[in-house]
DNA sequence: CTCCCTTAAATGTACGTACATTCAAGCTAG
DNA sequence: CTAGCTTGAATGTACGTACATTTAAGGGAG
């Protein structure tokens, strides 16, 4: 193994330019199937291995890597659940806590190019975009509508799928490998239109959540989402503490 | 100063009995005026700097403990702004950033009883409660409807304060010393009443968010809040990735 | 009395060592 | 062929040392 170096008389630290070395060879899918064991590193780069966990230390408290007594170290598996937090993800564990059967009826499937959203998901106004238009539904019952777009040129082989039944993340990732690893969210609190109250069969005295979503995979925007809540049988529930916000599904 | 003794035999390794030792006499507030130093710490548990500084690593991470080179170690200023978090929070941030002038009516300011908070509070129905109702505005227009409920056993000094521009969070740490340090709150989309409609003073077409709020203090709920806030000025922003869900003040 | 330098104290960085604990693979005995 | 043991490898814990860097306090020169 080739030695690599690292400046030991620069003003950084000697574990902060091996974490930022060891980032940088992750990002770059080097340590696919294996990562390297301490000693290897402390070998490879020529410092001790207290430098060495020292640098590893934040890598695993982040979970980047994984490591454990006895056990080869390896690259954490790619993000998992963590992805499709925010509110449309509370609202639909807690659906499913309640105990309610969830389907959707899929309005509308297809290509085609809309400029506005184009715009905010950062593309030229005529680009191809993947349009599912979703009516949602909790126990038999309309619980939101829900429109997303994403950029053909990614979303194309999610065409082939039924949403009737599975998650638009779950066939991203299947079908694409596409993972949204961060994104922005707007809730508004809206009266329904008529148009749109007949789709979700709700009084003219309910209000709606409006929650519009930007995601984004490995920094580029990849999700543009639009989804009407009905305010009567959904409510954005939360804890928070010195430790931070979190939305929690309803007890 | 005597010695400690920490099980040397016992399956938790040193550095973690060290970390539960340290915020037992921490809670206890023993080191209010100032926190040892890690050879001081060593020297009185018979442990290794080494051991010590994996001990303290996770309370200066969490910011329970400050330290720097040269500097005398101390514990970290009581919490400062991270009470106030939430969807609350977040509005009145966000009114500010934006350049508006924020001050209150106060509809109502008095003591009551009223059993269904009296429950929420886990207080017998009869207690007393300090009972403050302002009107909110931002900009010299309605902004939100505001309901809160204390104990009054702890809140009575409260009522001599004016809340027509300060908080209440402010007041209640500046009088009584409680600092709400976490709590749990809903959000709904709901259609104002024409009453509440004329306190807005907003248009019939605009939804609004109610926001329920239950906060404590040192394990005791000391406030039950009820806020409506007008849905065509304002929308909950949050941004979410691996790193967990984070609610913003609009740009 | 004030400014600057020295000095002490504290944490940060980095090296070294030793042994404990855990897991997985491989080997051996039955 | 399988069960159990041995062994190697990896991380976890804990000790030690040395020096660098930063801050604050104190003392001395002007």
């Amino acid at each position: 193994m080739a030695p690599r170096t690292l400046s030991r008389s620069g003003s950084e630290p000697l574990w902060r330019q091996l974490q930022h070395e060891l980032l940088t060879r992750l990002d770059e899918g080097e340590f696919a199937d294996q990562f390297p064991g301490e000693l290897a590193l402390a070998e490879e780069y020529g410092v001790s291995r207290h430098t060495v966990r020292q640098a590893l230390r934040q890598l695993r408290a982040d979970g980047v890597v994984v490591a454990e007594r006895g056990r080869q170290p390896r690259v954490a598996p790619p993000a998992e659940i963590a992805q499709p937090l925010g509110a449309l993800y509370s609202l639909f564990t807690s659906v499913e806590e309640a105990g309610l059967a969830q389907h959707s009826i899929v309005r509308t499937f297809d290509l085609r190019a809309d400029a506005l959203v184009a715009e905010r998901l950062d593309l030229e106004a005529s680009t191809p975009l993947v349009y599912l238009e979703r009516l949602r539904l909790a126990g038999d019952e309309p619980l939101a509508l829900d429109r997303v777009w994403l950029p053909a040129d990614l979303a194309k082989p999610l065409l082939q799928a039924d949403f009737t039944h599975t998650s638009l993340y779950g066939e991203l990732a299947r079908r694409t490998g596409i993972r949204l690893d961060h994104g922005r969210e707007e809730v508004h609190a809206v009266i329904p239109t008529a148009a749109e109250r007949a789709q979700l069969s709700c009084a003219h005295d309910v209000a709606a959540f409006a929650i519009n979503r930007l995601s984004h995979a490995k920094g580029r925007p990849v999700e543009w989402r639009h989804t009407l809540v009905r305010g009567d049988r959904y409510a954005l529930t939360a804890e928070f503490s010195a430790a931070g916000y979190r939305l929690v599904s309803r007890s």
